[in-house]
DNA sequence: TCCGAATAGTACGAGGGCTAACTATCTTGC
DNA sequence: GCAAGATAGTTAGCCCTCGTACTATTCGGA
C-alpha cells in the first residue's frame, strides 16, 4: 500500500495510527476495517429494498426463513430463533409484528402443545416472493463493480476465514 | 460451486433458495452473505479484547479516535460523532460513561462556548494504548489463517467495492 | 449592529435487542 | 405412573441507539 492510495477512510485512520503508534503491526487492521465498513455501507442499500416492500430487515429474515424452508412454509419459533441466531424473546416480538401485519399466523402444533407452528399466510408468501426477486437483483447490482474473477477470489477468501473462525 | 462444497451455513441457505426459487440469480448472495456472516462472527472475537480492558466497543471507538488524533488528544463531541458516524445524542451518552469512568474529561472550549473539548485523561491514555496493543495483535491472529497473497487480494476486492459504493 | 438562520450539546421517548424469571408442557428414569 | 429436569414461549426490565424538540451560542447579511 503506497502513499498515494490513501483515498479511503480506512487508510486515513491507518495513517493516523502509524504516526501515533509506529510500534504496532497494523497489517490486519486495514482489511478488517474495510470489511466492517463495507458491511455497514451495504446495510442501508440492502434495506432500501425491504422498506419498499413494507418490511424491516428482521421481518424479511423471518419470512425468508419460512419461504426457503419450502412447503408448507411452517417452522416453530425455536427453529426460527436458532436459524437467525437470536434470542427466543426477540423472536416473540418479531412474530407479534408479523402476525399483526397479516404476513404469518400462529397455528397449533399437533405434536407439542407448548409450541406452535409459524406459517406464512398467502399474503406473506406474496410479499416475500416479490421482495426476494428485487433483493436478488439488488445484490447483483451492488457487487457488479467487481470483475468476475475478483468476485470469485473474494468469495474464496471469505470462505477460508469463516471456516477457520466459525 | 459444486454440490460437495456445501459445508458453509451460507451454502446451505443458498441451496434452499435454489430449490425453492430456481428463477433467481443468486450469484451475488453467497458472497455478500458470507461477508455479513464474517463481520458478525468476528465481532465477539474482537470485543473480547475490549472487555478484558474494561471497555465496550463504543467506548473503545471514542478513546481510539482521541488517541489517533494525536497531541493534545482533544476533539469536540461533534467531531467525534461525525468520525464515528453516529448521532450526537448517542455521543453524549458515551461521553457521560467515559467521563464517569475517568477516561476522558470535558474541558471548556476557548473558541466556542456552545461546545467543549473532550480530552483523554492520563488514565484514558494508558487504557487505550494498552488495549490497542492487544487489539492489533488480536486482529493479526484472526486473519492469520489467510495466506499473505490471498489477504492482499481480499483487501483489493473490498477496496474496489467500497470505492464504488461509498 | 442587530436579527434570523445555523450549529452545539442535551433531554426525552420510541424501538428493538438481550438476559432472567416465569408458566406450561414434555421427557426421562425409577 | 410419577416426580425431576429439560424445553417452549412469553413477560419484565435493562441497555444502547436513534430522531425530535429544546436551549444556548455563534455566524452572516441587511
Amino acid at each position: 500500500m503506497s502513499e498515494q492510495d490513501e483515498h479511503d477512510l480506512t487508510d486515513v485512520i491507518l495513517g493516523q495510527w502509524r504516526r501515533e503508534r509506529p510500534d504496532l503491526d497494523l497489517s490486519a487492521m486495514g482489511t478488517l476495517g474495510r470489511l466492517w465498513r463495507l458491511a455497514e455501507v451495504l446495510q442501508p442499500l440492502v434495506e432500501e429494498v425491504f422498506t419498499r416492500h413494507g418490511l424491516r430487515r428482521g421481518e424479511f429474515d423471518v419470512l425468508a426463513a419460512l419461504r426457503r424452508a419450502g412447503e408448507p412454509y411452517t417452522l416453530i419459533p425455536s427453529e426460527l430463533a436458532d436459524m437467525l441466531m437470536m434470542s427466543r424473546a426477540g423472536m416473540t416480538n418479531r412474530l407479534d409484528r408479523l402476525e399483526e401485519a397479516g404476513l404469518v399466523e400462529r397455528r397449533l402444533d399437533p405434536a407439542d402443545r407448548r409450541s406452535f407452528l409459524v406459517a406464512l399466510t398467502p399474503r406473506g408468501r406474496e410479499v416475500i416472493d416479490a421482495t426476494m426477486t428485487d433483493h436478488a437483483a439488488n445484490l447483483r447490482r451492488l457487487v457488479s463493480s467487481l470483475p468476475p474473477g475478483e468476485a470469485g477470489t473474494l468469495d474464496r477468501a471469505l470462505r477460508t476465514l469463516l471456516h477457520t473462525l466459525g
